[in-house]
DNA sequence: ACATGTCTGTTGTAATTACAACATTCGTGA
DNA sequence: TCACGAATGTTGTAATTACAACAGACATGT
């Protein structure tokens, strides 16, 4: 654990609290290390979550099954993100997602009750806590968002240019590497990776992209 | 404003708090009342937003333009619910949605700064009331998840069967009726409005469901 | 260097959808 | 009750996509 100290202080979670204050709260909510392997599921449709999970080291998919057997990967989680925050902090409701380990992860997992009920006692920086979870919370509701609209593209092009767009911004350049590979990044767009495969070849072509395995540059039109 | 105390009272932006610290904490947050006419927008993209709105009357949708012209409704808020709070929520973020009054909307806005700094001295109650915040907005977030299930389904059909299905559960019932119109729905769904017509009429010949106006009814399988 | 499996790209075809154009129903006010 | 406009339903066609099947590239371990 302690060799986690440094990094877990300057995660969103605990921004804003020193290293001595941060051990005495991960005493506090019960902290513990936890350790997935390739494709191990974290997290099931229909748990109840009552922990904080919080991503260490490796990467997180989010994912779905639907009914008709279609898997949908909502999001892709990496260090110091969290994962199902929202149903974690909804009392009473079962997750409707999969958390699924891609390659080998670590976890940090912390009681959220004991984060929100005993800790205004013990801890005093309990407050300080809760905003940063509600900031997080926030950032994780505009990026659900983000998601819709780029899956609300009416054609695959559209779709491929609108995520793009978004991960030029993130990266504030027009080069970037997508997490993703095809398969999962055509699961994330909801559209066939073979479709979609075609579809980057020709705006390649077109001159509108240019890519190496998952590096990309979005030419500017 | 003394009309709405009742309703404000029993609002989850508010559960938990007496009408006595709700009279002292709406003044201490700059409540005002804001009447809005039949598309009117709201919230703008771009936007960015320093109030609380709760929608005390009326409905209100949340939209979003995209880049080719195509309105996506990314969901449509009712009595009692907030509009945009992870925007608000989110410091230095520019609201990526629209918000647009359907009919005439009544909204309560509060000032989002005075809520969360002046507050902890004023107010006794001001943790109640972030706790309350934290769980709307993982609520928000749950939802968002719902539509991202709904819309990332392959077909027309299975867009609707889960929607519908979904619907059912929220109402506990296999009979209910839904907010939007069919084009309103069409632009949720993310699907060609006749295309959808064509199809809701082929399924109620397939027996699956069967519908007048806005109240559908899912026949179980 | 070889075999193996995984990932990615390519192609043809069938299925699905969007779109446009029109028909019908419904509600509202004159 | 009539006329009108808005909402909804219907149909044919062109465009787009999913799917399957395959080919090539790449990495890995033996």
């Amino acid at each position: 654990m302690q060799n986690y100290y440094n990094q877990i202080k300057n995660s969103p979670v605990f921004f804003g609290i020193s290293e001595e204050e941060l051990k005495e709260m991960l005493e506090c909510f019960n902290a513990r290390i936890k350790t997935f392997d390739d494709g191990e599921l974290i997290i099931r449709q229909g748990d109840m979550i009552t922990n904080i999970y919080l991503v260490l080291d490796g990467i997180v998919n989010i994912e779905k099954d639907s009914y008709w057997g279609r898997r949908i990967i909502v999001s892709q989680l990496g260090i110091n993100e969290n994962i199902a925050l929202a149903f974690v902090a909804s009392k009473n409701v079962e997750s409707s997602i999969d958390a699924v380990s891609i390659g080998k992860t670590k976890l940090l997992l912390l009681s959220y009750q004991k984060c929100t009920s005993m800790c205004q006692n013990v801890c005093t920086k309990h407050k300080l806590l809760i905003n940063n979870l509600f900031e997080i919370l926030s950032k994780e509701n505009i990026e659900l968002l983000q998601k819709i609209e780029n899956i609300s593209q009416k054609t695959i092009r559209e779709k491929l240019l609108t995520y793009f767009s978004n991960e030029a911004r993130r990266n504030k350049s027009n080069i970037f590497e997508i997490p993703f590979n095809r398969q999962d990044l055509a699961d994330y767009l909801n559209i066939d990776r073979s479709a979609m495969s075609f579809e980057l070849s020709k705006m390649q072509k077109d001159g509108l992209i240019s890519f190496e395995k998952n590096k990309f540059i979005l030419k500017n039109v």
